[in-house]
DNA sequence: GTCTATACTTCGATAGAC
DNA sequence: GTCTATCGAAGTATAGAC
């Protein structure tokens, strides 16, 4: 009944969603005006302000709808064949990465953007933890041989700095590191094998340390 | 002789490279306005113009300035006592962290800059490369336990990704991951071990691969 | 929901006096 | 080297007709 959205374009609302992501994809979130978004989009600016009452509110609607996304993707990661290297190709897509750098950029000068950033971190770097955990439990993999917390951090990060790096055409070390993280993970998360002996992350501990 | 800068204020292009530089840092770079710059300078907007034809020539001198007291930090990080801390460390300096955020969200859409920052980014790979691997020879670790292009990488992604989640207010899985970079670099780069055997990172290689 | 029109601010950059 | 003055473009946001 009433106005289903046309087939061939969406409603405008999210075709301004769209449009700015894009933008801010493609030239920074210093490109996210609001003549611009609605340039792009084929509309007229002032639709911007009906729809989101100031551009921060357009900014956190393209955070909800990532996340949103992300959610989705996530899920479908961890129960792939895979999860390990699915989880680190998903953290590997480079329209996500740069997306999310800018996001970071963002949300050092917006606070309410800033807020809501943390927010979906916080639920993402929970799941992947979860998941993560449940794998290396799955392989017989203890705490002690790399805790679910710190590989979920360090996937994430290499991930995230490798695609911000090859978009600046910098890719120094890169081979290698892929290299290495392509072992690891097919260690990790490869063939489960019943009770063979593994190799640790980070060795024993050196000497007694820490504790005084 | 004629004009030495005044002893309690730095010339004025020497102030309006800080003053960007702060604002750049706090505010992000859509901040770095030459009015906004210059009012946190005490100047008038119009010097900005005329000791920077633009304002991507301001930016580019930000970084230049940046650079030179990174090389100069970074060598000292390498001739420390315990070097691979001292990188990690370096890494790990937040003011560093977010202004070279800012600047690859800037890279996004600026392409002299893009390519400025490049020069640098692969710079200081290299020179970071170079220290990890006599750092590792010195110890007696072989290329086959850790490529120190990997380590290089990896350090820093770890590093940069923890300060820009502290900034942000989300630190889940810091502590686990800190913990074991800590003793990671500890084993690597602790006392000299003559002939000890050592744990690798990632295992022999699974099955012969790469050559055909 | 989309349009025209517009108020108000801030931006980069330049010209020319001193 | 620093000032006053100013241009034209672009930004956010609102009011009101349709």
């Amino acid at each position: 009944m009433a106005s289903a959205p046309r087939s061939d374009l969406e409603d405008s609302r999210t075709r301004l969603i769209g449009a700015a992501e894009q933008l801010m994809r493609e030239e920074g979130y210093a490109a996210v005006t609001s003549r611009r978004v609605a340039s792009q989009a084929g509309l007229k600016p002032q639709l911007v302000h009906y729809y989101f009452r100031t551009m921060d509110d357009l900014f956190l609607a393209i955070l909800e709808r990532g996340a949103e996304e992300n959610r989705e993707r996530l899920a479908a990661a961890v129960s792939a064949a895979q999860p390990l290297q699915a989880l680190w190709d998903l953290s590997s897509d480079p329209q996500t990465a740069v997306i999310a750098a800018e996001f970071v950029a963002l949300a050092n000068h917006r606070k309410t953007i800033r807020a809501q950033i943390a927010r979906y971190a916080k639920e993402f770097r929970a799941m992947q933890i979860e998941a993560i955990t449940r794998i290396l439990h799955e392989h017989d993999i203890g705490h002690d041989v790399c805790p679910p917390e710190a590989l979920a951090v360090i996937m994430e990060a290499v991930a995230r700095v490798l695609v911000s790096e090859t978009c600046l055409g910098m890719s120094k070390g890169h081979a290698e590191t892929v290299a290495l993280v392509k072992r690891y993970l097919q260690q990790l998360g490869g063939p489960r094998r019943s009770q063979t002996p593994r190799k640790t992350l980070a060795g024993r501990r050196p000497t007694s340390n820490g504790r005084r």
